[in-house]
RNA sequence: CGGAGUGUAGCGCAGCUUGGUAGCGCAUCUGGUUUGGGACCAGAGGGUCGGGGGUUCGAAUCCCUCCACUCCGACCA
């Protein structure tokens, strides 16, 4: 490609509302521009770097037994009104009219269409398991679009629907899309790990994340330090501490604690680390058949934070997790919140109680009296101990739920996720085969996302110096920058350069020719830096006195003189390795 | 949706408190001098000052209202 008819829409200064790196550089090499929150314009550079992450994802997938299709973006209310998410999904789902006032939305995912399409193309348990993918726009109306392309309402997804006649089907083909995913993310070059993950609010049992790792990652990951051990800090189980609890020590006393409200607050002011204070956090219990909600007291450890995942799954528990209304604690705990505590909450309230905050000995915890905590307070002497659950977020140096090592928590992009769908979405929308004893039964479902266009930017968080991107050489726009000096004034470096051009394009080399005659070095390799062309070969009358030309990979700081003979063959060594 | 903030040339910003001919840097165009790591000089073009309404002789500036965008939080297959 000739620079001269090519859009290099660089920037100098860096656009105030950018945040991230990814989306600063983004904006800055002219890959992307805004065109309303959440919504970007790929201009010519970013395109061929979506391409590139396109290309591979669909020979992976391809490779993986997956057939390609193509579903609309806009879908009819009629599926999702008969999947139930008509109703369930929230204001992510855009809903539009069309001109005869029929209802439709636009597609955050293609569950609905998918198994519309196979249940009634695929009949038979003899056309399983089959796995069908496409590439294409998604539109989720998100609360806050953020971090450009990133998270943006507006996005290219890969995503993957597959159907089996048995559970043990799914189980292989998720296997197979576990390892194609693992396959895109080695070809592409990023640093990625698999992750055990909360399957959410799409329903069903195993599911795992692949996540990019980076500083700017919006998810916390939990690792073990000895072990592949990898999940979520969501679902990552907080094991229970090993040992007794403590013999009790002293009597339970009230103290008074004026205007100390947080547990930071209240153990600063009696001298004591918050791991020996408790929390008590009030939440709505699970409606009954009349619709009333009991209120459920949560104790944690005062240094623990609650996982509201792990909360509302719990029975008894309202899911979503609703915290209780200030006016309902202070009538029925006769206190506000700041002093609440276990000790002697009337029997309507139910109190569940953290594995860890379980074995404390001589806690402290709110009086239920407004300014008033109570000190040494044990289990079974003080107060009964019921129920124990796993209810907080592990955290760093806890055991790893693994068995090996202790927890490392590191930030990730959510790049790809895959799921074990079961049969939500067969049985509610009646996609069935005839199995060989021919009893009809809902196919069982398997869905597989990548964010293609997040994979670009996550893959530029990873990937960038001072200067700019610095493209992994699978999904770089350009492989090479040739960049001349004095185009206008030399013959010979316009000779060379269109000699060097025409042999590495026949090489089927994508090269950037910065070919504009007055263009000034310094600006032609700080524009090449920024858009983070793996490899770059100036071309200068100096050099050429001698035969050579200047090569400089952007990984490294050397640049090295390279007969214009050996330039070429450099570069396929440079490209292979 | 709660809190905070911003909207002035393609980009980054000043001007607003205290109303009086709309500015600066970068980018763009022309001419000239330069040219081995983001040049210099001279000149030029480019503005519904987010929209609407009001106050005033006069509004980018004060008031009302609407909109858009950003940040923090909640939310997020």
């Amino acid at each position: 490609m000739r620079a001269s008819r090519f859009l290099i829409a660089t920037l100098k200064e860096t656009p105030s509302d950018a945040v991230v790196v990814s989306h600063q550089l983004m904006l800055r090499a002219g890959m992307t521009r805004k065109l309303a929150s959440g919504l970007y314009n790929w201009l010519p550079l970013g395109l061929r770097v979506l391409r590139k992450v396109e290309a591979i994802v669909r020979e992976e997938m391809d490779a993986a037994g997956a057939q390609e299709v193509l579903m609309p973006v806009v879908q009819p209310a009629e599926l999702w009104q008969e999947s139930g998410r008509w109703e369930q999904y929230g204001g992510e789902l855009l809903r539009v009219k069309d001109r005869h006032t029929n209802d439709f939305c636009l597609g955050p995912t293609h569950e609905e269409v998918i198994t519309d399409i196979i249940r009634s193309e695929i009949n038979s348990y003899k056309q399983l398991p089959a796995n069908f993918y496409q590439i294409q726009t998604k539109f989720r109306d998100e609360t806050r679009p953020r971090f450009g392309v990133m998270r943006a309402r507006e996005f290219l997804m890969k995503d993957a629907y597959s159907f089996h006649a048995s559970f043990d089907s799914l189980q292989s083909t998720y296997d197979e899309m576990h390892q194609a995913y693992c396959n895109i993310f080695d070809r592409i070059g990023l640093d990625y790990r698999p992750v055990l993950a909360d399957t959410g609010s799409i329903g069903g049992s195993a599911s795992h994340e692949f996540h990019v790792l980076a500083a700017s990652g919006e998810d916390d990951i939990a690792f073990s330090s000895e072990s592949d051990y990898a999940a979520n800090v969501e679902l990552a189980e907080a094991l229970a501490p090993v040992g007794e609890r403590p013999a009790a020590g002293a009597a339970m006393a009230e103290v008074d604690t004026p205007d100390q409200r947080t547990i930071d607050e209240v153990a600063a002011f009696l001298q004591l680390d918050p791991s020996q204070t408790v929390k008590t956090l009030v939440v709505m219990g699970e409606a009954n058949d009349e619709g009333e909600q009991k209120l459920v007291a949560l104790i944690l450890r005062g240094d623990h934070e609650l996982n509201e995942i792990k909360a509302e799954k719990l029975p008894g528990v309202a899911s979503p997790l609703a915290f209780a209304p200030e006016a309902r604690i202070q009538a029925e705990f006769g206190a506000a919140p700041g002093s609440l505590g276990p000790v002697g909450v009337s029997e309507a309230i139910e109190v569940i109680v953290d594995r860890s905050a379980a074995v404390l000995a001589d806690f402290c915890c709110g009086a239920n009296k407004d300014g008033v905590h109570l000190t040494n307070v044990n289990w079974e002497r003080d107060i009964a101990l019921g129920r124990i659950e796993d209810l907080r977020n592990v955290q760093v140096n806890d055991p790893s739920p693994c068995g090996n090592g202790v927890i490392d928590i590191k930030r990730g992009i959510e790049v790809g996720h895959i799921f074990q769908l079961g049969t939500k979405y067969s049985e509610a929308m009646n996609a069935t085969i005839l199995d060989e004893n021919g009893k009809q039964k809902p196919m069982v479902m398997g869905c597989y996302g990548i964010g293609v266009s997040r994979i670009v930017a996550a893959a530029i968080e990873q990937n960038h110096d001072d200067k700019g991107i610095i493209w992994p050489a699978a999904i770089a726009p350009f492989q090479v920058a040739l960049i001349p000096i004095n185009l206008h004034k030399s013959e010979a470096v316009a000779e060379n350069c269109e000699a060097l051009y025409a042999e590495l394009t026949a090489a089927g080399i994508d090269v950037i020719y910065m070919d504009e005659p007055k263009a000034r070095l310094g600006v032609m390799l700080a524009d090449t830096d920024l858009m983070g062309i793996p490899h770059r070969v100036v071309v200068g009358d100096r050099g050429l006195e001698g035969g050579t030309v200047e090569y400089k990979n952007r990984r490294e700081a050397d640049k090295q003189d390279v007969s214009v003979d050996d330039i070429v063959s450099l570069l396929r060594t440079q490209l292979i390795g």
